[in-house]
DNA sequence: GCAAAAGTGTTGTGTCTACACCCATGT
DNA sequence: ACATGGGTGTAGACACAACACTTTTGC
């Protein structure tokens, strides 16, 4: 009756999603070998002996952005196909990754930024990791503070705005946007204003995340429990 | 740089979830062997060469349950803390299964229901795969049609109420539930009556879910795109 | 008639979108 | 002055919870 287990193998992988130039984009780099040689993939690798698949995320992401720019880090799905892996039996735990607009990280030669929208043909299933990734994203910019992942630590409602509408995929009004989620208790001004820019207007008044963990900040959908307000 | 990958051995788990005597309960059996030896622990079991991890829970359920008997069942997370596992370096895929209330699966001497909000201990991170699985459906439950996988194919609005109650830990009034379902289009009348009780009392109409897939029914909880109604 | 259970009508509230309008700056 | 971008006021739509009230049965 003791069985012996089979074994796999066991890789992690990201979608660091970022938005650059007003398009919402992920980090990918070009497979230098077999199989898939030459299409782009998602950064990752193999799982270390004993080591947690969040910690081997971390670990592998190293290697293409400094890991201290993530700002968010959740796991998405393990993927376990047999075939997705042509020469071996491997599964895949995928994880989204949130970079601030504000940073611009280094990465390797092989290693680049392509937009979501527009993916070239990627590796394995790492087309439908993004997809997912970006989906999840997408919920959670509804009924969470997960925008603070997103943005700088402080920045105008047109600049928010700008990263919601990437994420997003649709338009969001400045107006609203802002009376939302300051009203949610998410953002908060900070008091201080920037200057006009070179074709004048008002100065903006500068914005900031309460704070930079993940909340929940619409948690019933419906169905609340009796007393919570209509 | 041709390194050697390590590799784990990978169990699939799955709470499985009832609505049972007007409480949300699991399935959960008792461990024979070492390790949590006399434990209660989750149904699930190692993952056979090649198979996919869907496959696998769904084989390893077959032990328990009739799986034609699952109504819903979805991946929930990756649990991979080295120490989860005081003998071998293990993996686990937690998934959450739903089964509907007028059902009652004959399961072997070793298994048995357990109320979620009164779990004995639980072997490895059992207990929190469960609770993570009870908040899933709790979430499910606002902003999808999820509950066609508790309740059965035709079932009156006080039937589903208690359903509706004993899952969300909550009350939630008959009157308002109905008209939040049909208003979104997840449920809709059969057009015949069920008879009265024993004591009278009106005879209450009887009612289906539309879909019996999971479907969301309230996509954007706020910063709905333009055009998509107040 | 009366108790019991089901179901509808209605009111009030909060949150959202949309849009008009006002504010502060540069040229 | 006036263009430009930022921000507020307000109205209308909608979905919801709460609760009163009506309907349909058994006894």
């Amino acid at each position: 009756m003791t069985e012996q287990p089979s074994r796999a193998t066991h890789v992690s992988l990201a979608a660091v999603l970022q938005v650059r130039q007003g398009r919402l984009q992920t980090l990918l780099w070009r497979r230098a070998q077999d199989p898939y040689r030459g299409d782009w993939a998602l950064p990752g690798g193999y799982l270390a002996e004993r080591e947690a698949l969040e910690a081997s995320i971390r670990r592998h992401l190293t290697q293409k952005v400094d890991v201290g720019e993530v700002a968010h880090l959740e796991q998405l799905t393990t993927m376990s196909e047999p075939s997705r892996h042509p020469d071996e039996w491997q599964l895949a735990t995928a994880y989204v990754g949130l970079v601030a607009s504000d940073v611009d990280p280094t990465v390797p030669a092989d290693t680049g930024w392509h937009p979501v929208d527009q993916l070239p043909s990627l590796a394995f299933d790492h087309g439908e990791i993004v997809l997912v990734a970006r989906d999840r994203l997408r919920a959670k910019l509804s009924y969470t503070n997960i925008g603070f992942a997103l943005a700088p630590i402080e920045f105008t409602v047109s600049e928010l705005r700008e990263l919601y509408v990437a994420a997003l995929g649709h338009e969001v009004t400045a107006t609203n946007l802002q009376r939302v989620l300051v009203r949610r208790g998410v953002l908060e001004p900070t008091g201080t204003r920037r200057e006009s820019g070179p074709v004048g207007g008002r100065p903006p008044a500068l914005f900031r995340f309460c704070r930079q963990e993940l909340e929940v900040t619409d948690q019933f959908a419906v169905l609340r429990p009796p007393g919570s307000g209509a």
